[in-house]
DNA sequence: TGTACATCAGTGAACGCGCGTTCACTGATGTAC
DNA sequence: TGTACATCAGTGAACGCGCGTTCACTGATGTAC
């Protein structure tokens, strides 16, 4: 393999192991030693690739945003209008979604960070909600009780909320409790208009 | 002043030194030295009040849950049924709130740390969450279409939601956005009987 | 009442550790001729 | 085609810093007689 497309490769792993680090457990809980580790190479040549943390981070979390988005809206079309919110509800408010850290939404580990952290990760947070926000919006029915523009960014603070405190209390049953909880007011808020003009 | 006394009053300011920074910053944000330096000591001295800085957060962050049930609840009964939960939400969800971290709510500054420090302080978090459930379980009139305690559980995280993200994105127009979009998803929710029954 | 001694809250420096970043070096790949 | 040289991704150790915790010491308070 030719020099040029072999670092593209380490780079590329390098930043998938940050990918999935930085979702379990933050941006202070993740070593630069650890994610070089974890694309089996060691820390010395972590600057061949990236200018610092930071940048790696930076980079990694607008990765995982895209990633989530694609799984929370794939195939959304092929549901009813009026079932769409539900079902992402239920993809992102999932035991799975919460047990499966490394591959999900990357709010919960990183949103209590900002303000201690390199502030351009602020950033990539406000853009990481305003994509999820829009995408929910764009899925919602027409509603008259409350603007969809508010809908959807309540109910991505739902989910935000709802993931983050299951993750936290992970092995209790409270954990589950809250995310049954967040379902069903999330879904009862989205149909609410729907149960109302039928 | 006797010795005794003047021991449990530096304990004390501590304390409440360790309370503020803890809400502001979290867990690893604070180093004790900082806590120390709040009350006017030094880093030394800190141990012999404490056995850990576990120990010191611990107790720190259950006193911020017992302030801010007070708070949050505070002459709730002067309110007629129907407001309560519209009262508390706009309490909780407010700019003022969201800015003056020193002497709000605790789990925004802590939530995502669970996992990465002491497992003690993952009680805690249940605690303080079952405590603000309850308390609005409490305030919420009968419902019909979600079982109390679930719109209760469900508030609970929109407003821990909301106010997380709301700080992590302390001077954006997005931050008041998803404060005011919070606060109408929360109350809609909490009325919908109401409405629907009239 | 006064004096000698004990106690202990608080100081300030040091220890040990983890971490981000730097750096001299290595060895494999690629280029010039 | 073969040989000498340049490049540079990756290694492993070191540096500097912040932090939790420890510890020898101090000086004010309290007690014994």
């Amino acid at each position: 393999m030719p020099k040029i497309e072999q670092k593209a490769q380490t780079r590329e792993e390098i930043m998938e192991s940050a990918a999935q680090l930085v979702r379990q457990r933050g941006i202070a809980g993740v070593p630069v030693a650890e994610v070089m580790k974890g694309a089996g190479l060691t820390v010395g040549g972590f600057y061949a690739h990236f200018a610092s943390k930071a940048e790696l981070i930076d980079e990694a979390l607008r990765r995982t945003a895209r990633e989530l988005r694609d799984r929370l809206f794939a195939r959304i079309e092929d549901k009813p209008v009026a079932d769409r919110a539900e079902v992402i509800l239920k993809r992102y408010l999932s035991p799975a979604h919460r047990d499966l850290q490394t591959e999900g939404c990357p709010m919960p580990a990183i949103v209590g960070e900002i303000g201690t952290t390199a502030p351009e990760h602020a950033a990539v947070l406000r853009e990481t909600l305003e994509m999820l926000t829009a995408g929910l919006e764009e899925q919602l029915p027409p509603s008259r009780a409350l603007p969809r523009r508010h809908l959807a960014l309540g109910l991505a603070a739902l989910m935000y909320g709802g993931l983050s405190l299951a993750r936290a209390l992970k092995g209790t049953e409270l954990s589950n409790e809250v995310l049954k909880a967040c379902r069903a007011l999330g879904t009862f808020a989205a149909r609410s208009d729907e149960r109302r003009t039928s």
